[in-house]
DNA sequence: TTGTAAGCGTTATCAT
DNA sequence: ATGATAACGCTTACAA
């Protein structure tokens, strides 16, 4: 059955030997043509594979980079490694994937797998809950390349690329403003995570330079899911001051809000304005479509593809690339008075 | 930098050899406590990780396997893989993603970049445009296991994980008619897929057992998005005898079909019924929430994990498993009469 | 209990 | 132009 055919298969098939025809299927210029066309003719006879295992482990490169996500099925991360494996693949490098469940521990597991199958680098998410930072050091220390996308941490060595969520709290409370909402209320991640943290610090930024004042009842931080948006708006119609429009850093957490804004009889965009983040595919198809800010996860996945490429090709100079994507604001009719 | 520990440099850091230094590594039974202790303690102090590549060369196992699909990030596929990887994680396999792009050339090289890659098993959904199957007796020939979820080809050998698109078409279309709706039209597509021609002759056969006729006006083949969608509802409209309702093979066409509805002033569900299929996330957090056949992908992932699992056990045993999985119907607002 | 040596499939460095 | 051989890091008979 199991028929691998190997280089002594062929060189025993010829009378010759396996060096010559390694060098025959390397195009190696130290061979005669007519050697070299025999060895080609009877590899493709026998269907010769060629063992990237064993040619990883002479040349001490695996031709494989790992990618540890969160979770596989959500849209952004997904995006993300379509991005990668589509800038990798033609350049003969497979993607492994690995699952963190947002846990610290499995992340460190994936990280030691990772670096005992040899792979060539790591292209990551860190996890929520991440607070160690050994393991990242211990992948540097092995001189492994190691890109983070999207959630990073500061570590001298490591590259990344990020959207520049500064700007996307920006740009999306600027929108609201420019819509005429004058109480713009916030729902947020938890804000020691980074990009929660920009986010943030984005819209606060938008409304004290259009002359806004940042009401702390309306500054919400909360998992990101549907019932949180629910809990949030119930929590808003209990205030004397209710805000009139939402910048919230997760497109569940607007959806959520959307809803109960509905139950409330609330008019949107009329009454209250609404705008999400991440861009998530149900956004659009929406009866009431949803504004959010798009993160341009493969490019993302692109680009951090890229930024590997750049730190494998000189090894031996230490690059550390910090590449900023711009967001882009979709608006929609959560968010279109006009 | 790159302080690749080998069992040589403990070897030589403790007087002993290399063998011993594995033996002690793998708990073989053959060696003293005293001697084991000493080579865990100084491996865990010179940070020794173990090369899975020279292992997998040695054994002929490389405990990675190949999971191909068209594109990554479709919902459907991404949840797949999910349940693949929570699968096999666990028991030390690696899963290394490609994607065709619904391109046999592209699905060919995949393949062939896996078995150089000496991949333990190939887990697989084919290509929409496949129609060669050289390439998979290919893997067959090599002895890797071969296993097709949800769009397969008939190959002796391979097995293979899918749901029954015949029950999803016939428990919706069911649905449709309890529901009331007599005139219930269908949306699919390309049939020389098996997975949309057996849900035609879902929907065919809940027809006849009901006592309804096919209507050749209400059955269409058309492209799996949402302007297609529009479409087929254009060409409803001009008919003199309008279907009611409709399912829909795709969530998609289904999001479509609702949208050209609403514009055509038709009420849904009252007037008009729709039921689409995969259970994409957005068909649930529309306002209208959209009714549809869930495939449980994460299951079917984790079964075709199992299955491969099982084909490995006993590579001298060939096995040939078809598993079917029953599909859910999700009954949500855009067919909920009662 | 430990050491010796072969082998997994390649490629690269020598010779020839 | 080709052959012989070592090396990549590991496991595993076989010897001691």
């Amino acid at each position: 059955m199991s028929e691998k055919t190997t280089i002594y298969d062929i060189a025993k098939a010829l009378n010759i030997t396996a060096a010559t025809v390694s060098r025959a299927l390397n195009n190696n210029p130290k061979i005669s043509q007519a050697t070299k066309k025999l060895v080609l003719e009877t590899a493709a006879k026998m269907n010769y594979k060629q063992n990237k295992l064993a040619l990883a482990l002479k040349s001490g490169r695996s031709n494989t980079v790992g990618v540890i996500v969160p979770y596989i099925d959500r849209n952004f991360f997904s995006s993300i490694i379509r991005g990668i494996e589509e800038e990798l693949y033609p350049l003969g490098y497979h993607v492994i994937i690995c699952q963190t469940h947002e846990e610290e521990g499995t992340e460190i597991d994936n990280i030691n797998a990772l670096l005992n199958a040899q792979v060539d680098g790591i292209l990551m998410s860190v996890s929520k809950h991440t607070t160690q930072l050994d393991h990242f050091d211990h992948v540097l220390k092995k001189g492994v390349p190691l890109v983070f996308f999207d959630r990073k941490k500061d570590i001298k060595g490591v590259s990344t690329v990020t959207i520049d969520d500064f700007e996307g709290g920006y740009t999306a409370t600027k929108h609201l403003i420019e819509q005429g909402c004058k109480r713009i209320a916030h729902l947020s991640g938890d804000r020691s995570l980074e990009i929660y943290k920009h986010r943030y610090e984005g819209y606060k930024k938008a409304l004290e330079d259009f002359g806004l004042k940042v009401n702390k009842d309306h500054v919400v931080q909360c998992k990101n899911d549907i019932a949180a948006g629910h809990k949030a708006i119930d929590k808003f119609m209990k205030l004397d001051h209710r805000p009139d429009a939402i910048f919230s850093s997760s497109d569940f957490l607007a959806l959520g809000a959307i809803q109960q804004l509905k139950k409330n009889g609330i008019k949107i965009p009329e009454e209250f304005c609404v705008v999400g983040f991440s861009n998530e595919p149900f956004t659009k198809f929406m009866e009431l479509s949803i504004s959010s800010v798009d993160q341009s996860p493969v490019l993302m996945g692109n680009t951090a593809a890229k930024v590997f490429l750049e730190q494998v090709k000189d090894s031996n100079v230490k690059i550390e690339k910090k590449v900023v994507l711009s967001p882009k604001l979709k608006i929609r009719k959560s968010s279109s008075r006009s």
